[in-house]
DNA sequence: TTCTAAACTGAGTGTTCACTTACCTGAACA
DNA sequence: TGTTCAGGTAAGTGAACACTCAGTTTAGAA
């Protein structure tokens, strides 16, 4: 019966870790200190021995996956200006990481909702982030003439909405949504539909 | 000091749409029936005097948008096989329902989050519905020759993607996402990325 | 003008919440 | 081998929760 006995070290890390589940699956205001205790097995007290209170834990889990989250822009594929690869490997990266973190995913479009301030922080660290890269891309191959010239930013709004979104649909969904497909052929199909568009080509 | 007094019908009604805007804001677990009951100007007796509890009153807000919301997919245009038209007036169509229903929109989250189960009846009822609409269109206009052969299931999902996701950030980041457009021309831009895609033709 | 039915209120109810406190336990070093 | 101290627990605490009910108010029919 008796569970082995961690380190603090041990001990906060694994709170924080279960608690990532918890708190996707309910939010922020739905997760009690109990659920949060049970998930991690050990008493609600040991919660507040490494936790000033519930949001310092929330807050914790927020923290440390921005500053260990990398960037999801593929620099080396931008420098070669592969504009088809620069696309796939990104939609690519964009799908894994949220398949890879599913509770993740929901604990932060939770936090979204509830407007905490660290979803804030999440928006200009990953997501403006990610969206101004790429749209500085996408403009210096317009100016390059190389692709057509659209508002850039809109644009890559368009993109990674197209990947997010086929992301996001298949985790709150799981299961039930219809045309999935293999990751690395969803990430090729977006990029290809985004660079080339779905129309025939004049006189194909 | 005295407002106005109601008949049973209006007051049910006014509790349901000032509900939409409270249930929206923090979820259904982070809703106080407090809260409810000041949003309408009521005591809380009000409330479970017309709905037995408060997810009674949280499934009539979503079964009544259901039942009376209206089809997004541009039957006309379709029928004229003007794709360009039907995806601009679709694109459209979906980011003026979620700009005009900013509340309901994260209500709806919220709901797919907590899985409620209407929120798997609002995914049959609308977002399923939608997208076979979309991808079976897709798939005739391929088999013309019109579009190229992709698979029409994810690529529906994908457009579908560029608009939802576009205003869905708007919704959860007011006033912070850069790259906002006009509605309509925000619409033309994916409906013109889908179709064409952003390569200049060869030889251009 | 009186009566009544329905709108409406406010002070409850037991329960569950986030958080505290007093205490227990066992490995490791003196 | 005895003391110590960090890891850990269980039984609380007041506050806030969803929900109830006894009673008050008022529009409108009689």
């Amino acid at each position: 019966m008796s569970r082995a006995r961690l380190t603090g070290e041990e001990r906060r890390e694994q709170i924080l870790e279960s608690a990532v589940a918890v708190f996707g699956r309910r939010g922020f205001e739905g997760t009690t200190t109990r659920a949060l205790a049970r998930e991690a097995g050990v008493s609600e007290g040991m919660i507040f021995r490494f936790f000033p209170d519930k949001a310092a834990l929330y807050r914790a889990i927020i923290d440390r996956f921005i500053a260990s989250s990398g960037d999801p822009f593929p620099r080396g594929a931008a420098a070669a200006q592969d504009d088809e690869a620069v696309l796939a490997a990104l939609a690519e990266n964009l799908i894994r990481d949220m398949e890879q973190e599913p509770g993740f995913v929901r604990l932060l479009l939770y936090s979204a909702l509830e407007e905490h301030d660290l979803s804030r922080l999440f928006l200009e660290a990953r997501i403006l982030k990610v969206t101004r890269t790429l749209a500085r891309y996408l403009a210096r191959r317009m100016e390059d003439g190389a692709l057509r010239p659209v508002p850039p930013l809109p644009a890559a709004r368009a993109f990674l909405g197209m990947a997010c979104h086929y992301a996001l649909m298949n985790n709150l969904y799981t299961g039930t949504m219809p045309g999935r497909m293999p990751r690395a052929g969803a990430a090729r199909l977006v990029a290809s539909l985004f660079l080339g568009g779905l129309q025939e080509k004049a006189g194909a």
